[in-house]
DNA sequence: ATCTATTATGCTATAATTGAGCATAAGTGA
DNA sequence: TCACTTATGCTCAATTATAGCATAATAGAT
C-alpha cells in the first residue's frame, strides 16, 4: 500500500552497544527527597563519585522493566514501587570517566517510586538528599542564597557571547530557566538549569569546570539523569496520583502536603491544597486520629485505590504560596 | 560519602544489544494528520506491512538524535524540524516477524514534526493518514461508528475475565480507556486503547488475533510506537507551541485549528480557539489577508518567533467543543 | 487554670479562566 | 439580491483559583 518502489536495503551493518539500566529511585522521608546512591562510581577512573544504581540489560529478562526491577531490587534491597522509563542516554563521550572507553554506551534512565521506611538500603546504598546535588533546587525556605552569587556568574557568561545574537540568546536562556528579571521560577525546569549551568562550567562534571562549582557531583553524566528524573517528577504530580505511592499507608493532609513540597521544591499553600486533594476524592479517612503533630490532632486519610484504575484522576495541581503556608 | 561498605562489582558480563533508531515523522496536509512510512517492514517474514522509518545506530554520530536525524533524511528526503525522544522499546519477542531472530533488539522511537510541503517523501517512503491505523481515534465527525461494535467487543472480553476481580478490572480498564458509560473520551489515551485492544486480540499484531482486526496493520510493533507518538504529541500540544512546526510560514487561525483538530481527533470551539492563541500572544499578524477561505476573507499570521526561546509559552490547550464549531 | 504556640479545618470574597453562544462582517457563487 | 460560508467581536454564566479570615483542638509553659 506504501508506494514500493525502492525497497528496503537488507538491515546495513548492525551496530551493537552496551546497554544498562539506571535507576532514579525516589523516596520522601521526614520531608526530604530522597535519592538510592550507590558509592564509587562503577569502578572507573573517578572512582570516589556517587553513582546511581545502574546495571547491564541481561538476556533473561523479557522486557527492560524487569530487568531494570530485578537488577536494583537485588543490589541495593529496595523494592521498587511505581516504575517508568525516564529517557536513554547514549551520547558518545558521556561516560569520560568509566571504563566503557571508546564503545557506544547506552543507559536507559528509570524513574521508580518507592517507600523509604519498607526499603531501607543494603549492599552499600544509601538514601541521600537530592538537594545535595542541585541545592539551587530548594525553594522550600525561600530563594536560595545561592542563587545571588549563580546570578552574577550567569550573567557574566551570558554577557560574554560571541555576537550580539548569542549575548541576546543567552540572556534570554538564563533569565527563562533561572526565572530572573521578573519571570517566575519554573520548578519544572531542573534538566534545563542543570545544563545551562554545565555550558557555563559551573558544575564540577563539565569539561572547564572551576573551581567553584556547584552542588555535590556525581560519576558518569547521572546527575543529568537525577535531573531530568527531579523534572519528570515534579511535572507529573501535577496530574497524576504519584505522590501516594512515596507515602505510607495511613498519613495526614500535612504529611501529604510536605511531600509534595519536598518534591516540588516549594512551598504550597495550606488551605487550597487540602481543598484540591479532598475535592478530587483522592483520599478516604481510615478513622484514626494523628495526635502526634504538635498542634491540633489531624484525621489519618489514605489513598482511595479505586481512583488508580477507576477513573485515573488528574493527580494534584500545586497551589503555589507567594509568602509561607 | 555514601557509605562505601560494599563496592561495585567491576561492570558484570556486559551484554550487547543491536541497537536501532525509528522515526515517526508527522506532518498536516489538508488537515489530515500524516506518517512518514516506508514499504516492506524490513524485509522480514512478513515483508509487505507497512513500517515506520528506521535505522540503525551507527558509530559514527555523536548523538542519538543526530544519528536519528541524518538516516531519516537521507532515507527519505524529509527534513526534521523538532525532534523528541518518545521512549526506548526493547521487549523480548518484540520482533516475531523481522530477522533479528533471538537477539536483543532495541528500538529507540522518536517523534518528529515536519512540514510535509517541505518534504516530498523519497525512496519509496509515502505520508499516511495516521487514522488508517488507528480509525478510532479520529472524532471530528463525532463518534466513529466502528465503537459500537468495538464497545460489544470489548465487554464480551471484560465480562469473560476467568474470576470476578478481573472482570471487575476489565471492565474499569475498557470503559475508562474508551470513554463508556458516561465517562469522557480522552484524547490522549491512544497507546492504553491499543494496548487494550492488542490484548484483546482486536488488532492484526496480536498473537490469538480473530480475522476482523481493527485497523491498518504495521510492521514488528511499529503501531504500538505509533501509538505512543500520537499520545505524547496529543499532550504536548496543550502544553508546548509545537503544532507551529507543523504549519507553512504564514496561516489562517482557522487552518492552524483545523491543524489542532487533526492531531487531536477532535472538533474544536472555533471563537474559544482564536482566543486562546490570540490571548497568549503566540501569534502576529502578517498584514495579508487570505481570501481563498470560502468566505470572508482571513487575516494571515505567522508565528512569534520570539515566543520559543523567550517566554516558551505554555502552549495551547484545547477548548473542547461538545457539538460541532 | 490560663496563656501561648502550633496545627487542623471550615468558609468566604474576589479574580481568572472556561464553555457556550449571539451577533455582525465580509467574502463567493447562483 | 439571496443563500451560503467563513471571520471576528463580544457577552454571560459557570467553574476554578487565589488569598485569607476565623475558629477548633491539641501540647507545653507559666
Amino acid at each position: 500500500m506504501v508506494a514500493s518502489a525502492v525497497h528496503s536495503d537488507p538491515f546495513p551493518a548492525e551496530q551493537t552497544a552496551i546497554v544498562d539500566l539506571t535507576a532514579v529511585a525516589v523516596a520522601v522521608t521526614q520531608n526530604e527527597p530522597r535519592v538510592l546512591m550507590v558509592p564509587g562510581g562503577q569502578g572507573g577512573a573517578a572512582a570516589s563519585l556517587d553513582a546511581l544504581p545502574s546495571g547491564p540489560l541481561e538476556h533473561r529478562h523479557r522486557t527492560l522493566e524487569t530487568g531494570l526491577r530485578s537488577w536494583v531490587e537485588a543490589r541495593t534491597g529496595a523494592r521498587l514501587g511505581y516504575v517508568e522509563q525516564l529517557y536513554t542516554f547514549g551520547d558518545r563521550g558521556r561516560m569520560r570517566d568509566t571504563v566503557a572507553g571508546n564503545a557506544r554506551v547506552l543507559s536507559i534512565g528509570y524513574l521508580a517510586l518507592v517507600q523509604e521506611a519498607g526499603a531501607p538500603a543494603a549492599g552499600g546504598a544509601a538514601w541521600c538528599d537530592w538537594y545535595r546535588y542541585f541545592p539551587w533546587e530548594d525553594w522550600r525556605d525561600g530563594r536560595p542564597a545561592l542563587l545571588d552569587w549563580l546570578e552574577r556568574q550567569l550573567r557574566r557568561w551570558a554577557a560574554a557571547g560571541p555576537a550580539r545574537v548569542d549575548r541576546a540568546a543567552r540572556k534570554e536562556r538564563v533569565i527563562v530557566a533561572f526565572g530572573l528579571d521578573g519571570l517566575p521560577w519554573n520548578e519544572e525546569r531542573v534538566l534545563e538549569r542543570y545544563e545551562l549551568l554545565y555550558e557555563v562550567g559551573l558544575v564540577a562534571e563539565a569539561a572547564g569546570a572551576g573551581t567553584s562549582a556547584l552542588g555535590q557531583p556525581m560519576g558518569a553524566d547521572h546527575r543529568r539523569i537525577l535531573a531530568t528524573a527531579i523534572a519528570r517528577l515534579r511535572g507529573k504530580i501535577k496530574y497524576r496520583p504519584v505522590v501516594f505511592e512515596l507515602m505510607p499507608a495511613g498519613f495526614t493532609l500535612l504529611q501529604l502536603q510536605r511531600a509534595v513540597e519536598a518534591l516540588a521544591g516549594l512551598r504550597l499553600h495550606k488551605q487550597n491544597f487540602r481543598r484540591l486533594v479532598e475535592q478530587q476524592g483522592l483520599v478516604e479517612e481510615t478513622g484514626r486520629i494523628v495526635t502526634a503533630t504538635g498542634g491540633r490532632p489531624a484525621r489519618e486519610v489514605r489513598f482511595r485505590e479505586e481512583v488508580v484504575l477507576e477513573r485515573l484522576a488528574p493527580g494534584l495541581r500545586l497551589p503555589i504560596a507567594r509568602a509561607a503556608d
